[in-house]
DNA sequence: AATAATATTTAGGTAAATCTAAATAATAAT
DNA sequence: ATTATTATTTAGATTTACCTAAATATTATT
């Protein structure tokens, strides 16, 4: 099966979108492409017709088997990338995110497997995501929950959710890393959002939208 | 200056063809290319639209300073993505042309520069051709002449201009590689074709194809 | 120099991936 | 259960990078 660029990104979209709900919406995955809902359902027709997604007008989308095996080849592909610039060539692990967007799209299974190998086979990413190995087989799907969701008031940074360089940035800023421990200070429900307290620094306050995109588990 | 895959294409194939003739003509780049001259007059006019080029009616293409800045960058990409492949993930040379060709349109300055770090800032590919370095200076523009014009009769291997598989796989099933020191045995007129003895070896011939794609000087 | 051969360009068309605006379906609210 | 709102699809354009076929220039040949 030879895919697009453009069919890659939509499959690896729905890929991302799938997990937890049991379809992807036209408008949802509009949004996370960027793009508008028209040309979602355009899409949604041709990747229907290769088979690689279930879809009927109305209904939302979901992968096929074949498609989660291109989605997992594919962000195979971009965990790899994302490993090796950062422990190769030292980029920080917010820089990696739009590189490796490009870089996975180099569609060649010995590449693939050389560079996992060159890498030492690694199981993550810098992200904290696990890294489908050749067979798309992955370890346990990540971590627990949202700090959003998570009910614990001491915890552990396994993850960030959403790649994009300005929230990369922001926990950068805040000293939020992966590994990093946090105790939540306060919720609250007004505006959803949290205080939280890093060891040896002040408290400070995140936003929904930045807690829903920082992965926990509680310790 | 945001170029296409495409345009990238161009500019780097403008860039190749222009070596030696004072102009590229638009058979010889769709040729190059694999595309119809139509195609290449379409793209002649928009590579010129955005100056990279100089292009008048039937007046044949020449890159401007800035096309030729954009062809060094894109064969700087090229050159080291082969190198990487080659030192770090263990490709053969001929395995590596077309992977560097995907990897090439890649742009990103800080991705180049960083893996030219860590490649060790190399001046010549795995094919004997020099690196352009961040600022466009390349070594010595390579290899005196082709197998094919050269006058020698002892000469070593310098390059290979043409870097298909094909090629590439013929020359090390007959032991030649970079570095490789040859005896010419014969010329036959007829056909072009040459007769070469490589040390410790029977003698064999190869095409006028072949040994204009070699490139030597002589020892 | 006229003609033949070749090279190049123009005109008009196609496929992929997008878009806007309008139409229709599904869902939420009264 | 209507109506309003939101989501989705359709219809028709647009852009990029191609294409074919025909027209026109250039170059080579007699």
């Amino acid at each position: 099966m030879n895919l697009s660029v453009s069919e890659e990104n939509y499959i690896k979209s729905i890929y991302k979108l799938e997990e937890g709900q049991d379809s992807v919406t036209t408008n949802a995955l509009a949004y996370e492409l960027d793009t508008k809902p028209a040309s979602v359902t355009d899409m949604a027709k041709k990747l229907k017709e290769k088979k690689l997604i279930a879809y009927e007008k109305y209904q939302g989308i979901n992968l096929t088997p074949e498609g989660k095996k291109a989605a997992l080849q594919i962000v195979r592909r971009h965990r790899l990338w994302e490993c090796f610039l950062v422990e190769k060539l030292a980029f920080s692990w917010e820089e990696v995110h739009e590189l490796a967007e490009e870089l996975e799209h180099v569609r060649s299974e010995k590449l693939t497997n050389r560079l996992s190998e060159f890498l030492g086979n690694p199981a993550i990413d810098p992200h904290g995501d696990p890294i489908p190995d050749a067979q798309g087989k992955m370890g346990k799907p990540r971590t627990q929950t949202s700090l959003h969701k998570s009910q614990a008031k001491r915890l552990e940074v396994m993850a960030v959710s959403d790649k994009s360089a300005a929230l990369l940035e922001f926990l950068t800023a805040k000293g939020i890393r992966l590994g990093t421990q946090l105790d939540v200070i306060e919720r609250y429900a007004f505006d959803n959002s949290i205080e939280i307290k890093i060891r040896n620094q002040p408290a400070f306050t995140i936003s929904e939208q930045v807690s829903k995109n920082i992965m926990v588990k509680a310790i």
